[in-house]
RNA sequence: GGUUCCUUGGCCGAGUGGCUAGGCACCGGUCUGCAAAACCGUCUACGGCGGUUCGAAUCCGCCAGGAACCUCCA
């Protein structure tokens, strides 16, 4: 394939060139939601992140298996009832079976993904779904000696496989300074070490979600899922493996561990870590409770939100900032998004309606090759944006009738624009005339009493004019007056 | 306390040694019956101190402030 996508890869460090372990195939694995609870903000970034890699790599070329896990198990809650199933907890407060609250978040966080034009993954295996896989690979790691069982429960044994492998490699920590920092939990005598971590655990009795075992019956440990899920889906190696910052240490860390120790090799060849989202410059997240959740922000029902904002200004605002920096919640932000997004917009729809001349008097060739430069940078969607503000810049000089653009650059520029804008970056544009699904008849209706104002502008009859602004735009439409036509809009 | 990272104009946010992204807001102008929209223009920033260099937002050091991780987390 002839290109330079680069890619920063968290274990090295650094930008590297992406090859691809079996051309043109690529597997990607990036860590998914725990369906406990509504998708917030911050789930939005990991989703849109790697949506457009996965866009971006088919546009490549490349046929993309994207595997996005549902952690519907093995999540410890810490608190007084440490041990409980995060998703048993909830079902008991609840009194509903744990796989209703999973179908209940689930659809919901289908719902929310599908309003942000977030593709659907390849495959999206859930965790209670592959329990006999896991078991297997604790198996795995047991037969190659790196694994111990304790009153039922198994563990890694971190100290034993550092001393052949270094554990702390992915995110830059070294086995003394854990064993010095690390806190004491529930269940800690159970292990050698307090680094050590739970590949199975014995179900207390309170404990719904369980399973049958050579150990006990318990539920497997939580870093256990992704190893097992990534290698049965994208082979014992494969290429990328994503997810949010905070999950380098210890739930990456540990994959990588638990994937060495059983298979005897590396299984990923380039770790990929979205930023968070900060609120008030602190991450958005449940520990905090400072989380927005996406619904709130569609419908605007917040004490932080000042007005709703929609899915794409959602997409958009985060497409704006790199995926590997923070990024600050604020309602001017949003609100500076959502005016950039409603530019281009604008722009997109006034490009369909341009005609070409004989001579192109602006720079918009470059178009293409400048944001495909960018995306290759470790997508760089904002450099990308940029150009595309560029482009309408052009287009609305184009409109204005201040530069021309002959009939071959014009097309390619209509190709082009909504190549990047809708396939690469996935926005959605808001049509001209309405939402495209409103019928002629209804836009004629309008053209009709634009039509009419028109002509009452002509007899400067402004009480007749005015009346039809003011009461379409009561209406929920907008009316845009330029130099020699009318343009509107449904809000 | 340990590890890693960040600090850019009113706000957001690119940029890793010279060619001064982009968006939003503000202000001025064009257009308009008025308004809105649109367009054009203005505003030239890089936490502080020191160093390297012909030249630093960009490299190095120190200081200040902030964040993430070290416990479930996107």
């Amino acid at each position: 394939m002839e290109h330079k996508l680069h890619i920063y890869n968290t274990l090295s460090r650094k930008k590297e060139l992406f090859v691809p372990l079996h051309e043109p195939n690529v597997g990607l694995y990036v860590c998914g939601p725990t369906v406990y609870g509504d998708a917030h903000l911050g789930h939005a970034r990991p989703a849109i992140t790697f949506d457009i890699l996965f866009r971006y790599m088919k546009q490549l070329g490349y046929k993309v298996r994207y595997v996005r896990n549902i952690t519907d198990v093995g999540h410890l809650e810490n608190d007084a009832d440490s041990g409980e199933d995060k998703i048993a907890k909830k079902a008991r407060l609840d009194q509903l079976e744990p796989m209703e609250v999973v179908q209940f978040y689930l659809n919901r966080y289908h719902k929310a993904m599908d309003a942000l034009n977030v593709l659907p993954p390849s495959i999206e295996p859930h965790a209670s779904g592959h329990i006999i896989e896991q078991i297997e690979f604790i198996q795995k790691i047991f037969d190659a000696g790196f694994a111990y069982e304790s009153e039922g429960s198994v563990y890694f044994d971190v100290e034993k496989y550092n001393q052949s492998h270094h554990y702390g490699k992915l995110s830059g920590r070294n086995i003394d300074e854990l064993l010095e920092t690390t806190r004491d939990l529930d269940g800690q005598s159970e292990k050698r070490r307090s680094v050590d971590f739970a590949l199975w655990k014995k179900a207390s009795p309170e404990h719904i979600l369980r399973w049958p075992s050579p150990w006990s019956e318990g539920f497997p440990g939580w870093h256990l899922e992704c190893s097992a899920m990534g290698t049965k889906y994208l082979g014992e190696e494969f290429d990328i493996h994503g997810g949010g910052m905070d999950l380098i240490f210890p739930h990456h860390e540990c994959e990588i561990s638990q994937s060495t120790a059983a298979l005897g090799k590396e299984t990923v060849k380039y770790w990929m870590h979205n930023n968070m989202i900060t609120i008030n410059g602190q991450k958005m997240g449940k520990s905090l409770g400072n989380f927005i959740t996406l619904e709130e922000f569609f419908t605007g029902n917040h004490a932080l939100l000042e007005k709703a904002y929609s899915p794409m200004t959602i997409r958009f605002f985060i497409l704006q900032a790199q995926y590997r920096s923070t990024v600050d919640f604020s309602n001017e932000a949003l609100i500076a998004a959502e005016k950039g997004l409603q530019r281009l917009s604008e722009a997109y729809n006034r490009l369909q309606k341009l005609t070409g001349s004989t001579e192109t008097t602006v720079d918009v060739k470059g178009l293409l090759s400048r944001c495909e430069e960018a995306m290759l940078d470790d997508l760089n969607t904002p450099i990308a944006i940029a150009h595309l503000f560029e482009a309408a810049k052009s287009i609305n000089t184009i409109y204005d009738g201040k530069a021309t653009i002959n009939e071959a650059d014009l097309i390619e520029l209509k190709n082009v624009f909504k190549l990047i804008v809708e396939d690469w970056l996935g926005l959605e544009m808001e049509t001209a005339e309405g939402q495209s699904n409103s019928g002629s008849a209804y836009k004629a209706a309008v053209d009709l009493l634009l039509e009419i104002r028109q002509e009452a502008k002509a007899n400067k009859d402004w009480a007749t004019a005015d009346k039809i602004r003011n009461q379409l735009a009561a209406a929920g439409f907008e009316i845009k007056d330029g130099k020699d036509r009318v343009e509107w809009s449904l809000k």
